[in-house]
DNA sequence: ACGTCTTCGCTTTTT
DNA sequence: GCGAAGACGT
């Protein structure tokens, strides 16, 4: 452990060594943060404590696997085996679990998922005749998610006639009976979603004090890392669990605070001093990860928010580069700005494909990045989006899983119960729900004992309901022996749902059979991987329970060396040498949601403040001045953000210096667009407008023009030169490969590539544009 | 009940 | 400019 300890410098040493008592420690950008948690528990273990009484609460799943991984690595995977360790949500629904029956529960009961949600909304909403333009789902949705984060209950809600009449005055009065009927809905469905697994553990911990004291007695030492992230719902689960010890150690940057759209709550991690006695605060300023220039200019960002806990972060490290500020014409020209400036540092320095990301606002930007890393034939990995599991062809399988589980899930049967077609249609459905509620019973139900209700349907369809039921439940049966692969591939093959994707042929079926395998070859190495855990059962309900909380299957398949793309939110706590921000654009980044209020403004800045801080050694901004959005060609302002870093630490290139520069390059800014079509509107200059950046660079700047296009078009192309020069059998010299052989030519004009076979370093496919090649035999 | 056509909403971020 | 939900016609 000495040997550990030894690691941390004197601000980091100070909070792994404190155990007892409440403590915060408010950790800047790049300061060892998680350096300092698994440390912490490593010790704590070194000292004696007993694993089984540590609750670590981390905000992702992959945080979580990772920190256990490095503290597995100290004291030893079979001491890490017993720490409570995960996300709010998967380690209380673990305890809801155990814990059903108290609150009217079923232990196997469902995870709905935001789509399950807001599916059982739409047709609450359709139930009772309530205008679906006015209460739209979505909204509803999430307004029904802020009473729960909240502690809101149905009953709460009805007793407030605040909360009645700001709904009312929103011109939805009929929002606290649509709460109702959900939750309603939910519960007979043996359903929670997101925000129940938080509410319901409140109720547990509120309603019953020996449970409550048993988690306390558990729960010794308690951690939360990003504790600026979390709600109100979970900040009383964390008070209540603490109350006892007071052993609770908080760790958090109130500067990365990211997520208040959806709940969490600034002032938790603002005001914790005033929730518990004697709280010893900690600080980590010294930032590890970047330069001087990174550092500074993300400081003189985050300065003008006004929201915040004083801190100084700072960095021993070099000055490093200035952050580089570059401005397109369009989305597709920041593309090829960003590929191309990727090919050329990765040719100068060496640098792998991993060495950089990609940084965006909102996933829709990811298309015109991709773009231009494509034809450049840069390997990239796109993080986030939807995830495997939200995929239709994936829920359809799972819906079938989780009804054999839990056949009240009322949503996985509406989602089954005619895929593949069977003859089962909408409205004999209505009627079953309709009847369903009448008789407060589950569809299943109701489809089963279908001769003893008054539904009114013929014989034919009486049959295929039955022969539905009597499918799920052969499948309950299989699920009593079978494991979960095998009972998958079963229920894949005889519901017909391979067939269904597979009749048509079409390049989306085959991709749906092909994601459908992946999941069956998901489950086959859960089932292996399980099989080595003693204490897990490898069922079905817990493969379920995993997908259900699950963010990332996507571990690297392999293919490790990739550019990586992300949303910002995404790419929080993680860090790369050079990071690229594309689309600071006003109405993008700041989203033009977030423009209202000081506050909602403040956390777009935060989120700026976030995605540079994960550069060490270069950054860039990128943005353009129209950019494709909805399929139209919108015109576009920079982003205040850029205007707001102190220009000290810019350096403002522009694209005409690039052309001049590298003239090969400025053929591929402007790409295949046709000169004349270029839409381009003489320079509104609103950032630099003042200060010497402004009087450096945008006069420098010539507009480009159908005339000063021309030299740059097709004919004078340089690709030209290579069509007519290189052929199959020609020895080359490239500037870093060395000396090789063209083995093949392919595609034409810009986009001709050359495979070639160097005599270190194997077989390369360049782009003839950007390669540089000398032909030398 | 089912397939095809049309419209709509989406582009804020995720457990 | 896309995918999914809803409308429409058979």
């Amino acid at each position: 452990m000495e040997k550990y300890l030894s690691q941390l410098n004197e601000a980091q040493l100070a909070p792994t060594i404190q155990i007892d008592g409440p403590m915060i420690v408010i950790a800047g950008a790049g300061s060892g943060k998680t350096r300092v948690l698994t440390y912490r528990i490593a010790y704590m273990m070194s000292k004696g404590i007993d694993p089984f009484n540590i609750l670590s609460l981390t905000f992702t799943n992959k945080a979580a696997r990772e920190m256990k991984e490095r503290i597995a690595s100290i004291v030893g995977a079979s001491e890490a085996k017993n720490l409570w360790m995960g996300t709010f949500h998967s380690v209380f629904a673990k305890i809801l679990r155990i814990e059903a029956d108290k609150i009217g529960y079923p232990s196997n009961f469902t995870i709905y998922d935001t789509q399950d949600s807001d599916r059982l909304i739409a047709s609450i909403i359709k139930e009772l005749n309530l205008d679906k333009d006015i209460y739209k789902y979505k909204q509803v949705r999430s307004r029904i998610s802020s009473y729960k984060n909240s502690l809101i209950t149905v009953r709460a809600y009805f007793q407030n006639p605040e909360l009645k009449e700001a709904d009312a005055m929103a011109r939805r009065p009929r929002m606290g009976d649509i709460y109702k009927e959900y939750v309603d809905r939910c519960f007979k469905a043996g359903a929670m979603d997101f925000d129940d697994l938080l509410l319901k553990t409140n109720e547990l911990l509120t309603r019953f004090p020996d449970i409550l004291m048993k988690y306390q007695n558990r729960f010794r030492y308690i951690l939360v890392d990003e504790y600026q992230d979390t709600n109100h719902s979970q900040y009383l689960i964390v008070r209540a669990l603490s109350d006892k010890f007071q052993n609770i150690c908080v760790v958090g940057d109130d500067a990365q605070s990211i997520y208040a759209f959806r709940g969490a709550n600034i002032s938790n991690i603002l005001n914790f001093q005033n929730d518990y006695d004697d709280v010893k605060e900690f600080r980590l300023e010294q930032n590890y990860r970047s330069t001087k220039n990174i550092v500074q200019a993300a400081n003189s960002i985050i300065d003008k928010n006004q929201t915040k806990l004083e801190k100084v972060v700072w960095t021993a490290n070099d000055d490093g580069g200035k952050v580089k500020v570059h401005r397109s014409l369009t989305d597709g020209d920041e593309g090829r700005f960003v590929a191309s400036t990727i090919w050329e540092s990765k040719m100068q320095d060496q640098l792998m494909n991993s060495d950089f990301a990609i940084l965006y606002r909102t996933n829709a930007q990811s298309r015109s990045i991709e773009d231009a890393l494509r034809k450049r034939d840069i390997p990239y990995r796109i993080y986030g989006g939807l995830s495997f599991y939200q995929r239709k062809e994936i829920k359809d399988v799972l819906s079938y899983l989780r009804l054999i589980i839990n056949p009240a899930d009322e949503e996985a049967l509406k989602r089954v119960v005619n895929f593949p077609p069977r003859g089962i249609g909408q409205t004999t459905m209505d009627k079953l729900i309709v009847s369903a509620n009448g008789y407060k019973r589950t569809i299943f139900e109701v489809m089963k004992h279908i001769d003893k209700t008054d539904v009114k349907i013929n014989s034919g369809t009486k049959i295929k309901l039955q022969n539905f039921v009597t499918l799920i439940e052969s499948f309950q049966v299989m699920n009593q022996t079978a494991d979960v692969f095998e009972l998958a591939e079963h229920v894949t093959r005889t519901t017909g749902l391979i067939k269904e994707f597979n009749k048509d042929g079409t390049p989306e079926g085959v991709a749906k059979m092909e994601n459908i395998e992946e999941l069956l070859n998901g489950m086959k190495d859960f089932v292996e991987g399980q099989k080595e855990i003693a204490d897990t059962t490898g069922s079905l309900a817990e493969f379920l329970e995993d997908v259900a909380l699950a963010t990332d299957l996507d571990a690297d398949k392999g293919d490790t060396d990739h550019v990586a793309l992300m949303t910002i939110h995404l790419a929080k706590g993680l860090e790369f040498p050079t990071v690229f921000i594309v689309g600071l654009e006003e109405d993008l980044f700041p989203s033009a949601m977030s423009m209202n209020t000081r506050s909602e403004l403040e956390e777009e800045r935060r989120l700026f403040y976030v995605a540079l801080t994960r550069a060490e050694k270069q950054a860039y901004l990128t943005y353009a001045l129209s950019r494709y959005r909805w399929g139209k060609l919108v015109d576009s302002e920079p982003s205040r953000f850029i205007e707001e870093i102190d220009e000290q630490f810019l350096d403002i290139i522009t694209p005409i210096e690039e052309r001049r520069i590298n003239p090969m390059l400025s053929a591929d800014i402007f790409g295949d667009v046709e000169p004349n079509k270029i839409r381009y509107k003489p320079a509104k200059q609103p950032v630099f407008k003042k200060g010497a950046v402004a009087k450096k660079e945008p006069e420098k700047y010539i507009a480009p023009t159908p005339k000063n296009l021309k030299p740059v078009s097709k004919t004078n192309d340089n690709t030209n030169l290579f069509d007519s020069k290189l052929a199959v059998g020609n020895m080359v010299k490239h500037i870093r490969f060395g000396t090789g052989e063209v083995l093949k030519i392919e595609g034409k004009a810009g986009d001709a590539k050359a495979e070639i076979k160097f005599q270190h370093g194997g077989v390369k496919k360049l782009l003839l544009r950007f390669a540089k090649l000398e032909v030398i035999g």
